[in-house]
DNA sequence: AAGTGGTCTAGACCACGAT
DNA sequence: TCGTGGTCTAGACCACTTG
């Protein structure tokens, strides 16, 4: 059977030579966008099956193996969890195996014991220049303030200042955060439709300071580290910015390098 | 064109029903298997070109699909590097537009300037306990010790503590690495056939020590990001171990997490 | 048995780089 | 112009899950 040549969607040649534009894109990537439009548009819930890839094929006129490679794509960026047999389904910060999955904190003795919860304030405030810069926000609009810990065994190990963009994640306050069972993550994927897909991190070391110390159970001075953390959400809009402090006389941050 | 069944190499089915064995490994890992065993070899040296996929289909007696996900996964991991018109190359540290490519230490002022290194000392000795864990030695064992600096500006920035699985690198001297042009792990690539494919990395903080505090030119106590790494060759063998001391007043870790 | 993702093949054409 | 990797298709069969 002759190629039909990928007459749908853009095609790059029909724009003219010299049309300095984007130049080339394949059909996958092509797909893999529009795929990824459904996810934010939310077509397709978290945690939920997406249609089988030949259903995919059919709706968007190309052939199995290119919706094939556009799953691929999102499955490694996990954005998309394959399951043979069952279906392709869309990721989720809730009901995974590993809760926590941006938590690269691990104890020195193999085993964490579940992680208890502590939430200091939530407030909104106008964003502090640092963070509307991160949060690409206007000087004075609104953000959400969270500070919590996190316990391993009861021990305070962490301490995170985080803040969230203001527009987003409007009537959260404190007590609902206190309430849910579950990652803050999955919170905000279900009340607020605000997924984390990917998160760039500066580690730094530093020492404690006299918050810091006293929420820990430290003295003043001890080596901290510093880990700030800008995540974003669909597209790369970035929505959330935290520092965290963290204790590692008894835990370290893991990381793969290649 | 009826498809044959994957005749040669491992059939599964053929070992009988209830051999409680590795159970399946398609077509494509196995080739995958056959071309890092021909890197480790040394069949193709790093920096030269791998013979070309229709090459190895023809090799294999596979199709070129075949050979491509085998190819696509072990680019994925960094052993090799496609490029397109040319050809596939074996990865190399040399000779890399990002030199130190597992050094994710980043000024907090985008340029770093050439990066400098000053050797401390480079001695033959037996395994500590703890790098005899680490790099699978017997305690007693020869390995090879190196500590040295890593200037960004003039300025000393990090102070590596670094531990050599000792067969492996016999004849390495302060010498020869102070003559060296070009990253460390270049030369153990080309002078002693070792190649650094993965590591492990965990982070702490950390207070100076005497030792580190002058090296770092630092008040004692000054907290330090402690960076212990394990680096594997092919096969995940160990050959590695190190603790880096980085001081993150003006530059920091970064890392990416999804 | 039916439906899903996973593997494998064969062949066509495109984009890129060297000649 | 040729050889390389990159994209796309179409179809067969395998492995896993569910009814």
């Amino acid at each position: 059977m002759a190629t039909q040549p990928p007459s749908h969607l853009t095609d790059p040649s029909a724009a003219g030579p010299e049309t300095a534009g984007p130049a080339f894109s394949p059909l996958y990537q092509q797909i893999k966008a529009l795929i990824t439009r459904s996810l934010q548009a939310g077509e397709w819930k978290p945690g939920e099956a997406i249609p089988s890839e030949v259903e995919l094929a059919a709706r968007f006129k190309v052939s199995q193996g290119t919706v094939r490679k556009a799953i691929d794509e999102l499955a490694a960026e996990n954005l998309l969890v394959r399951r043979q047999g069952k279906g392709t389904f869309v990721a989720t910060h809730a009901e995974e195996k590993v809760q926590y999955r941006f938590l690269r904190l691990t104890p020195d003795d193999g085993d964490t014991g579940p992680v208890q919860r502590r939430f200091i304030d939530c407030r909104r405030l106008r964003a502090p220049a640092e963070v509307a810069r991160a949060l690409d926000l206007k000087s004075g609009d609104a953000a959400l303030q969270i500070r919590r810990l996190l316990l391993f065994k009861g021990k305070p190990v962490v301490f995170d200042d985080i803040w969230l963009h203001g527009g987003l994640f409007k009537g959260l306050t404190a007590e609902r955060l206190s309430e849910y069972r579950g990652p803050m993550y999955a919170l905000f994927e279900t009340e607020f439709g605000v997924r984390m897909i990917r998160a760039e991190e500066k580690l730094r070391a530093v020492a404690a300071d006299a918050t810091a110390a006293e929420l820990l159970q430290l003295p003043v001075g001890t080596p901290l580290l510093s880990v700030e953390r800008l995540s974003r959400t669909y597209e790369d809009r970035p929505v959330e910015f935290r520092r965290g402090l963290y204790n590692t006389a008894e835990h370290f941050y893991r990381n793969e390098v290649s």
